[in-house]
DNA sequence: AGCTATTTGTTCAGTGGTTGAATTATTTGG
DNA sequence: CCAAATAATTCAACCACTGAACAAATAGCT
């Protein structure tokens, strides 16, 4: 019931097409086209892109309205003579996702719909350390029945659910390791099975992701800013240091699904010990406890957007030892970007969570050890921009990923029993 | 005549699947298959691990073994009763691939075969410092000349050729940097004009690839080991430090072809200053040079492979000075690779190029390091090993990538004209 | 030998989905 | 009001895969 796996690995397909493959992947590439374009495209505007036939366009077109997955959208731009088009648009009341977000101060719910509308959207703030998860599970569950409730009376149908964790999930929803959350093996989808299914199943479709927070926040702001680029590296600020890295459009989650543990990068290699048990890493100099400590703030309860505000609120202010923390920071930070870069060959980087509103003050020193460290830095000048989507990136990025899923791999919504 | 692209970049397909793509595709998937096979697959075998019937795979290969791409090998193992089977193979005598390779002290040239089989080798030592890129790319030629004459005599046909140098390569086949060739903004394909063309240009694919050497050997080191794993970092120690990252079974180069730029990774930030304009870089620490000082060794002009093999003979003498000269530089390459696992979650480190023979004495400081400085080492050990490729392995993978396009496109090679 | 079981590979009518051209629908511009 | 232009649909044709039946070739058994 709630079984779990990862969100963007690509089933290991044998790539052989029959017969029947021939329409299923047309479906996907159609559903495609219509939601990545700009304007409501019409059928022709398809057709051209893709490469079909109009015949076949509208053929697959017709089963995508018939599924309730696309609409007709009335008022298309007109240009020109001849016949106005019909636009095509993703619907607003079909298939929807579910995301869920636990933090180390709050809990999120968040409902997106196949056109990546935010329709539903609920945070919760409480210190979730004290907190067994189980405790933390069932709370979870009682937002995320409250959202599907919303949800369906604005006519949406929850087709699966997403949930962010800060650490390192397994395979099958078991979180190894959260360790400002205080979690070690815990098996989400055995806690979860007390509860009543948020859901109703679709075959082929998992109806419980779990995966690390760091990475759905880079899916969400993939998808939250479609003109920007396809490769990036999206870190997340917050008490630890996570990156998402997304490579030609699509998450890279690594052999076992825990790339983007840049927080344990050394950038210091003979430097401050580290819990990890090694010495000098990034999440010593640049995480949010480091960063306080430099800017001599008492490091207190202050939730971890408050503590980025206030710093933002003192750098803006010009006190002195916040702009130094901030740029040692961004010093720190610049050293383990240009590893990556080096590595990756990236020319984006996103600076998110708590970082993305001290981006200001960070971003010189990161493109300074950038400069000086990447040898293509000459030829191929590195971006660092703060992130559109703020904290809620990993929620809404959870609830993004659902119905990406859908609009990959229409089949299995359209051939769903009842 | 001589346009450039990259290797592995997929063209940005639009993926819808037309009529005709299906044939295409399926040929493509047949084909990967028979590659793929440890032993000659039956025409049966082929079609229970692809899914197809036995009538499509009967059909698609009939186009297979007329287009000459593919055999039947008689002699097929038997297995219990039943009509028996004949097993199917890539062909010895089709299209083969030409790789090329400029070094600081060689060139290279090789010719690989549909089934991955070297059939032709030569490699010509000269120091090509003193060379202008013109006068080397002009020797180049004649070594691929009589390649290619030794190929058309053992009935194969050159598809493509493949360049391998050691220095960063813009899509165009322009050589921006090869700072220990003493190259910059060399364009390849301009000076290669006034030659005359060493294939006969096959429509829909580029007669000559030009590639950064270490993301080649990567390539080479993939298909040298089919029961390898399908992602791992492989490090080619020479003079510079490149490496190369597959991941999923193919080569990732980067927004701009410029991944794997790991000899300039600090690992020690405030450490020795590099040519880079950086401080601290590991070639600075386990770079050639920087090992056989430490080891107390004249840096002479020693060709590469002769500098790895007598410091393996040293060590493995015990040898004090060069026991701890190896030490710290695997120590350093610990520091970096541990950025890398952290960041990709990887499992397989490959030691390639001179540090191959070394893997003894880098190995255990190496994992030293990745077990201290990797949170997820406890859960998912990494593997360190040597190539099974020596220094040939960009040559091979030069050659290799070129028959690899052609196994995954062979619509390209089954429809020139002529 | 002869028979059966078994597996491989081919043949062939059937079918699903795309194709391309013709047709209809709906607008702008002269 | 008609011609030009663009959008969408219809429909016969066609291509490639499918499934079942069949032919081929062998091992094992009596």
């Amino acid at each position: 019931m709630w079984q779990c796996q990862g969100v963007t690995r690509p089933a290991p397909v044998s790539g052989a097409v029959r017969q029947g493959s021939l329409r299923e992947l047309n479906l996907a590439v159609v559903l495609g086209r219509i939601a990545a374009a700009h304007r409501p495209p019409s059928r022709a505007d398809v057709a051209a892109s893709t490469g079909l036939t109009r015949a076949t366009v509208s053929a697959v077109v017709d089963d995508l309205i018939a599924g309730r997955l696309v609409a007709e959208s009335e008022p298309a731009p007109r240009t020109g003579a001849g016949r106005p088009a019909r636009g095509l648009v993703l619907t607003g009341s079909g298939p929807a996702g579910l995301g869920l977000e636990i933090n180390v101060d709050y809990l999120s719910a968040c409902v997106v719909d196949l056109a990546g509308r935010v329709r539903h959207h609920t945070v919760r703030r409480a210190d979730l350390r004290p907190v067994s998860p189980a405790d933390a599970l069932a709370r979870l569950v009682a937002l995320a029945a409250a959202a599907r409730v919303d949800a369906e009376q604005q006519g949406l149908t929850l087709a699966g659910v997403a949930l962010a964790v800060p650490g390192l999930v397994c395979d099958a929803g078991l979180v190894r390791l959260a360790p400002n959350l205080g979690w070690r093996d815990v098996a989400v989808p055995e806690l979860l099975a007390g509860h009543p299914p948020l859901v109703k199943p679709v075959p082929g479709v998992p109806p419980l992701v779990v995966d690390n927070e760091a990475n759905l926040a880079a899916v969400g702001e993939l998808h939250a800013d479609p003109a920007g680029p396809a490769s990036f590296l999206h870190i997340s600020g917050e008490v630890g240091i996570g990156a998402g890295i997304v490579l030609d459009g699509a998450l890279f989650r690594g052999v076992r699904g825990w790339s983007g543990e840049i927080g344990h990068i050394p950038v210091q290699p003979q430097g401050r010990p580290c819990r990890c048990g090694g010495r000098g890493c990034l999440e010593q100099y640049a995480g949010q406890e480091a960063v306080l400590a430099a800017a001599g703030l008492d490091r207190a309860d202050l939730p971890a957007d408050t503590a980025a505000a206030r710093l933002a609120n003192l750098a803006a202010a010009e006190h002195p030892a916040a702009l130094a923390a901030l740029a040692e920071a961004g010093q720190a930070l610049g050293v383990a970007v240009a590893s990556v870069v080096n590595l990756l060959d990236l020319d984006t980087v996103v600076l998110g969570g708590g970082y993305a509103r001290l981006t200001p003050w960070l971003r010189p020193a990161v493109l300074a050890e950038v400069s000086r460290r990447v040898l293509t830095a000459g030829w191929a000048p590195v971006t660092v921009r703060p992130a559109v989507l703020g904290p809620e990136a990993a929620v809404v990025g959870a609830a993004g990923s659902v119905v990406r899923r859908i609009v990959a791999d229409p089949v299995s919504w359209l051939t769903r029993p009842g």
